[in-house]
DNA sequence: GTCTATATTCCGATAGAC
DNA sequence: GTCTATCGGAATATAGAC
């Protein structure tokens, strides 16, 4: 048969990113994938050898994703607090698709994953600890922030309070998302 | 065969309760506990019909888990520092195994499961969230506390430190779990 | 690039002996 | 209460046709 859709490997991409948030990496299959785009599982094999494979596809997926963002901001002329509300929104639209987070999904099943891929998880999350990290170094430096632990501890319960609120707000309702997510703007403004 | 060990329905909870700490639900299989206590899978089945069951009692230890440490902290005496930090120590221990939080693991599965466990897990999150919520306001009362969000908010905050402090702690290390504990309990001594 | 067909392995689960 | 034996189904994956 003819190509169906030059981009089969980009569609196959898309949809294994929304399973491994809905669902999570041990709980979905090739046949959810080849289902969802009308072909059958073979396809899916054809573009990504193996299950490994796809998740690394997922992964530098996510890796491009946010260096393209933070490239982005850094060029914006944004506050650093606009840049800040940037990566919340990222976590906001999550718990409307009743989805968690990339990070926290994969950390769920970080032990039944292959080394390789337990590098590149650690790439994801060292880059997305830095970009926060940054943006509240440059805050604090031009006033808009005042917090007082280290950027890096500032940065690390920011991405705990968001990670796991998209988890609590799946549980408990949204609203329990809501109150973190105000609340920790209010003390990176100090 | 004479009974081998008459607790072995609290053997394979233990289990189990490792198991989906260490790997989550839909990670571990009846033959990962038949063969950690030498039996075989059907033996296991005996004593919970299917998964779901086994995952019910799961939560309902932790249920019976919660509530006891409720009881025993209201009578011991404590400050409402020293019993926050006791409930802190439950999470410190993870780190050590490999392990996340119960919570943080059922909320990654939490669209794979069946009604009747969605809700047994939103009983053990309004749990624990109100045992710390109400550990918050009694400090605050008593002057050991001055933060400046609401008890809930700030129970809310903690529990998303602490929760996916343990999933990044896997992935990053043990230190960046150490920040935060430490930077949660400045937070709310104020 | 996608298909049919199939191999293999594992999982959850049940029947029936002991 | 635990065993052996087995079933039905699903998942990962491969071979080879088109």
């Amino acid at each position: 048969m003819a190509p169906r859709n030059i981009d089969t490997k980009q569609e196959i991409l898309r949809i294994g990113m929304d399973l491994i948030k809905r669902y999570g990496y041990n709980a979905f299959s090739y046949a959810d994938i080849s289902k969802a785009l009308d072909m059958k599982n073979a396809a899916v094999h054809y573009h990504f050898r193996g299950k490994e494979d796809l998740l690394t596809g997922i992964l530098d997926q996510y890796l491009n994703d946010y260096v393209l963002m933070g490239k982005q901001l850094q060029g914006s002329g944004f506050t650093a607090l606009q840049k800040l509300e940037k990566f919340i929104e990222r976590y906001s639209v999550l718990t409307e698709m009743e989805c968690i987070c990339i990070i926290g999904s994969v950390a769920s099943d970080f032990n039944t994953l292959p080394e390789s891929v337990k590098v590149k998880i650690k790439e994801l999350v060292s880059l997305v600890l830095q970009m926060v990290e940054k943006t509240l170094q440059e805050g604090k430096k031009r006033g808009e922030f005042h917090f007082t632990e280290s950027a890096k501890t500032q940065a690390l319960l920011i991405m705990t309070n968001l990670a796991a609120g998209v988890q609590l707000s799946r549980i408990t309702g949204k609203s329990d998302y809501e109150l973190i997510r105000k609340a920790l703007v209010r003390q990176v403004k100090g």
